[in-house]
DNA sequence: ACTTTTGTTAACCATTTGGTTAAACCATGA
DNA sequence: TCATGGTTTAACCAAATGGTTAACAAAAGT
């Protein structure tokens, strides 16, 4: 009977993950993500005892899934531009496998600091290698540009995720001229954030 | 009676601004709402058919804020540079002086699309001289490099935008490297835009 | 003064929604 | 075969919530 079990369980937490993604915790019916697995009400708190539960899960994975993708710049064999530029391509892999994912986050995390805050410090235990302290040390031994760590990590990263977040607005604004941001555009995407670290972090004034 | 008038329903319209900036359409609640504005439930009621006109009444509000705002790059006494360069000035101003705006535009459009097609429609009338088809002008007559203009119009408002929707994130993954996101930073973001801005818009190579 | 219009409220209603219960279902091992 | 225990469902419940009503209060018009 396990087998069942888990297919139902999964089943639940692929439907919830879609309906969650789509609405937010509060936007979310019980009854849809029910619907969206194809059984009854009763059999969601069967698995999950409540939607704040279930909501836990399915946060906690994206999240976990968000992080453990991200935990790539602490391979020091390659240099420090080489795993930035290795970053912001997973990054922008990443999001596009999951597109409502960013979207999902900041949605979630900005009605509930509190329950992300806690969720983060339960998923990053092992990160002490974080990116930026990887830009902090490549700057102090010089194997990049003198800069502010922190400016850096917010433009690469609003380079990276902000097209996948405004896609909708940025349509709607593109529209009046017959422009629009498709997924072809990921491509010219990625070279544009590839010139960017380029440009921030090549020592050409030497 | 006008003036009480006026009082009240500008009082409920600032509460109601507040609970959805905080909670969404979902979220919200008429109650709170209400509550945030001293009064009665019904009387939300009286000056708004319902939740719906409420809403659209605040949605209205903040996007026709948003584009009046950025309806500066019509300017044709200045070069295309200046003006591309005041429009990230003002863009970042306008999301300082509303920070929760952007998580809000982008929770709302994310989850109903098709009412902000048609809100967008309505508000954006005039302009046609939007600052792609200013980009796009820009290049084909050479008075800035050859690039895609969308590309670079999605970078512009990535480096602008993100910072304030992300915020939340940001701390949060910041926050094991002692490190935060604050106002103070908003100077050194601007910088880094400006910086952007020069490096694609420059004809250096002539 | 008093009638009419506008503003405001408490009480109420219908529906939605998260959650529960008790019974049915069904695979498996004795 | 039938007892057992995990799985699934229909029916139900209580609370929350958007919305309405009817009565009252306060201006404004006459």
């Amino acid at each position: 009977m396990k087998l069942k079990d888990q297919n139902t369980e999964s089943t639940i937490l692929e439907a919830a993950r879609f309906i969650f993604m789509e609405k937010g915790l509060y936007g979310a019916r019980m009854q849809d993500i029910a619907n969206k697995a194809g059984i009854n009400k009763a059999l969601l708190h069967y698995y999950f005892r409540n939607k704040e539960r279930l909501f836990d899960e399915v946060f906690g994975g994206a999240l976990s899934r968000y992080f453990k993708n991200m935990d790539i710049i602490s391979d020091e064999s390659i240099s420090i531009k080489e795993r930035i530029l290795t970053y912001s391509d997973r990054f922008i892999k990443f999001l596009s496998d999951y597109p409502q994912m960013s979207i999902f986050l900041i949605k979630e995390i900005s009605s509930n600091e509190e329950l992300f805050h806690a969720k983060v410090k339960g998923l990053k235990k092992n990160e002490k290698q974080s990116i930026l302290n990887v830009l902090i040390e490549g700057i102090q031994s010089g194997e990049i540009p003198d800069q502010d760590p922190v400016i850096f990590l917010m433009n690469l990263q609003s380079l990276c995720a902000y097209p996948f977040v405004a896609s909708p607005i940025f349509n709607a604004i593109c529209q009046n001229s017959g422009i629009q941001w498709t997924d072809e555009q990921h491509a010219k995407l990625l070279y544009s954030v590839h010139e960017f670290i380029h440009f921030k972090l090549s020592k050409s004034d030497l």
